[in-house]
DNA sequence: AAGTGGTCTAGACCACAAC
DNA sequence: TTGTGGTCTAGACCACTTT
């Protein structure tokens, strides 16, 4: 039960309350949390009440709903707290844009030159995976993502239509070192006009990113992002 | 009016409904928009889906509600869409951590060895701001930024205890060029372990960051901050 | 005092997933 | 078929800001 008379809204305490069951450890991640139903009948509260609260803990991550099935508590990797960060579906859903992925290539290639041999070594093999982010039948933005064979090996089975950023986090063991960002706003190419259906006077956005784990000397992974400028600014425009 | 025989979730119609208010040109930035009531009354729908649709635009920053005011059309410089990639508030508070800002310091330095003789040359005068964030009477990070003259002058008279890069970007009528962000895991420093009360294991995550105008060649602006690791994966842990 | 958004309840029906 | 979360209404009272 819950106390009524305290001026912290009731939210907020049903909210206090989850967490501390999940901290008690009695509900691990992945465990299936008491439905809304229960929550209102052991708390005494109305389930509005109790929607605000999980809806809140569902959008800062702790948790995830399931429709039709129930509530559980959030798997986070060690570095989850990064994925503000690097995800760029986290980013997009916050924006008010929900995307899907659809992958369009998926290939080994040879480190040669370029920008990948900037930081990785000549003849280094890796793998590449290319999609494009699709939101309500447009193409929003161009992924190359290129992975070391042994981070490769640890997304093994992995939805590659979900967010890669997400997986990677969640799932591996690894610790994050560093990562280096690079965001620069620059002029589209014919390639880019055409998949992203640009506009004549439309900038893109290029996000690069490298990153590094604590246990391997070499960078782990690349990524390339082309996103028109636009959208960003203007979501709601598609 | 709305069509309520179709598939799509009232709210989403209502949502669309006043992003179209928005676009249309009416409802200007910082104008005040329908109040919830007049929503209900207009759209035939109850206020829970007026609130619903209101409180998803919040989240995604195309209006702003102010208790016993109104609801407003937010402001959006032309840089809005990166300020989930370069505010830590933004981050914060999307991971559920609410924070204040209090500034400690507040000068005029010169350029003369270290971090920022790395892309500003020594001699310059550049004015540094230090503040900690705090949350729950906790500080949990530290941070470090500093800007040209130039880009001082634009943000004169903003509140430094708000998010300096949100003002930045809805103040500032340049073009980014380019951002560089740099984040690394590492131990923290014995003045960092006392202003953090930091236990003996924790690690500290370090960003830095150096941004680019069109308008000009050098980088307008660095920023550093520090904040415990195990903040940012268990927000709720304080 | 009047008007705004903030919180809360009770109850209804729908959509989805699993048995 | 059952149980879960998703959407929606009507109505109440509270808290904050402005007049």
């Amino acid at each position: 039960m819950i106390d009524k008379s305290s001026s912290t809204p009731l939210y907020i305490l049903v909210k206090d309350y989850i967490i501390k069951l999940i901290l008690s450890g009695e509900y691990p991640p992945n465990s299936q949390l008491p439905t809304e139903y229960e929550l209102m009948k052991t708390l005494g509260v109305g389930r509005a009440t109790v929607r605000t609260a999980l809806s809140q803990l569902e959008n800062e991550g702790t948790i995830v709903k399931k429709h039709g099935v129930g509530t559980f508590v959030a798997e986070r990797g060690k570095a989850f707290g990064f994925e503000p960060f690097i995800s760029l579906s986290f980013t997009l859903e916050k924006i008010g844009l929900k995307s899907t992925n659809s992958v369009v290539g998926h290939n080994k290639v040879t480190v040669s030159d370029g920008i990948l041999a900037s930081r990785w070594e000549s003849g280094l093999e890796v793998f590449h995976i290319k999609r494009l982010r699709q939101a309500e039948a447009y193409t929003i933005a161009i992924e190359d993502f290129y992975v070391t064979k042994e981070l490769y090996s640890k997304l093994e089975g992995a939805d590659m239509s979900e967010s890669i950023a997400h997986t990677l986090l969640s799932k591996v063991d690894w610790s994050i070192k560093e990562f280096d960002n690079k965001i620069i706003v620059r002029e589209p190419n014919e390639e880019e006009i055409k998949t992203l259906f640009l506009r004549d006077e439309s900038k893109v956005v290029e996000l690069t990113r490298w990153m590094y784990f604590e246990e391997f000397e070499e960078p782990q992974n690349f990524v390339n992002f082309v996103i028109p400028l636009d959208i960003l600014e203007f979501p709601f425009l598609r």
